[in-house]
DNA sequence: GTCTATATTGCGATAGAC
DNA sequence: GTCTATCGCAATATAGAC
C-alpha cells in the first residue's frame, strides 16, 4: 500500500464515519480498522483524531467557495436565487455527507466551527442577502421583506429538505430525479407564495 | 439531598450538557460533577449514561404532542399555519435545548431516534401536509403546490432560523422580541412570496 | 439514598521492529 | 511507510461502607 493510498483511505473512511456519528462517536481504532490500515497511521499522517477530523471538515467545506460564481455581474436577482437553489441541491447530491457536518457543527460545534464552518455559512447568507436587497432596490421584491430573514428562509427551505430526511423518507421521495421539481416548488413558494392569486 | 433533588439535578444537567455536546461528547464523570452528585447516581437512578440520555430525550420531545391542539375543527388552513409558526417559535423559546436534540438526532441519530424523535417530527409534517391539502381543496392555495414540499418548506424556514443561529448571530438579532416580526415575515413569504405584485 | 473505592474495558498516542 | 505491542489515561459500571 503506497503512501497516497493510506492517507486517502483514512480521509475517505473518516468522512463516512465522522459524518454518521460525529467526532466523538468514532474511535481511531474503528476508523483505522475500517480503512484497513494500522491504527498508528492516523497519527503519522494527520497528527491525531482531531486533526484528521479537521482535514475532513476542511475538504467538505471547500466547495462553499463556489458561491461567488453565482453572482455574475449584471445577472438578475431572481435568476441568482434560482441558481443558488440548483447549486445547493447539486452540492448535497455530489456529497451526501456535507450536510451531516454542516448540521452537526451548527448543533454541537467542535473547536473547528469558528475557523471552518461559520465563515462558510455566514458568507452564503451574506451573498443571498445582498442579492435580495438588490432586488428590493430594483423594485422587484417587496419593501416589507427583511432581506436577511428572506435569505434564511430560502436557505432553510432547501437545506431542511435534506436535514429532515431521516424522519421524512416515508412521506416524500428524496430521489435526485425529483430535484428539478423541487427547485420549481421552492422557487414558486419563495417568490409567489402558496396562496392562489385571484386577480 | 433528597431522592427527588438528585434525580432532577441529573436530568437538568444532562439536558444542558447533552444538548451542547451530544451523547458521546459528555462523560458521566463530568455530568455527575456538574450536578454536584456522585458518579454512581447515574446508574442508580437511570441505569447508565444512555438511559439518562433517553430520559432527557423523552422529556424534550413530550411537547410535540401539543400539535393536535393547533387543528381545532373548522379552523381556516391559513390560521392553522400561523398558529404553527407561533407555536414553534414559542417551543424554541421555552426550551432553548430542544432544537439541539432535534437536529443532533436527525444528523447523528442514536438508537433512540426511531422510537422518540422520528415519530414526533413526521407527525408534525403530516399534520401540516393535511392542512395544506385542505387549503388546496378549498381553492385557497395553488394546485401546483405539492403539500409535503410546502410543509417541509414552512418547517424549514422557521427551524433553520434557530439551527443556523451560531453562524448568523452577527447577521441578525435572535432576540425573542423579534418573534412577532418573524412570524409575519415567514407568513408573508410563505403565503405571498417575495415578489412585488403589480396588479 | 448517597458516598468512596475499585474493577474492567476501551480510548488516543507512540516506541521500536521491519 | 507500515506494522505490532504497549503505555498511560479516562471511560462506564458496580461493590460495599455509611
Amino acid at each position: 500500500m503506497t503512501k497516497l493510498d493510506c492517507r486517502t483511505r483514512l480521509l475517505e473512511v473518516g468522512t463516512q464515519l465522522f459524518a454518521e456519528r460525529g467526532l466523538y462517536g468514532v474511535s481511531i481504532r474503528e476508523l483505522s480498522q475500517a480503512a484497513g490500515v494500522s491504527i498508528s497511521m492516523v497519527s503519522y499522517y494527520f497528527g491525531g483524531k482531531e486533526a484528521l477530523y479537521a482535514a475532513v471538515l476542511q475538504e467538505q467545506f471547500s466547495c462553499f467557495d463556489q458561491i461567488d460564481n453565482l453572482r455574475k455581474p449584471g445577472s438578475e436577482p431572481l435568476s441568482v436565487l434560482e441558481a443558488y437553489l440548483r447549486w445547493t441541491l447539486q452540492r448535497h447530491r455530489n456529497n451526501p455527507h456535507l450536510l451531516r457536518f454542516y448540521t452537526s457543527e451548527l448543533t454541537n460545534p467542535t473547536c473547528f466551527f469558528a475557523s471552518i464552518v461559520s465563515p462558510a455559512i455566514s458568507k452564503i447568507i451574506r451573498v443571498l442577502t445582498e442579492v435580495i436587497e438588490e432586488g428590493i432596490r430594483q423594485g422587484l421584491f417587496r419593501e416589507e421583506i427583511h432581506a436577511v430573514n428572506a435569505s434564511l428562509a430560502l436557505a432553510g427551505m432547501v437545506n431542511y429538505f435534506f436535514i429532515s430526511l431521516l424522519a421524512t423518507e416515508n412521506l416524500i421521495s428524496h430521489s435526485p430525479e425529483q430535484d428539478e421539481l423541487l427547485v420549481q416548488q421552492y422557487l414558486l413558494i419563495f417568490t409567489h407564495g402558496i396562496i392562489k392569486q385571484s386577480q
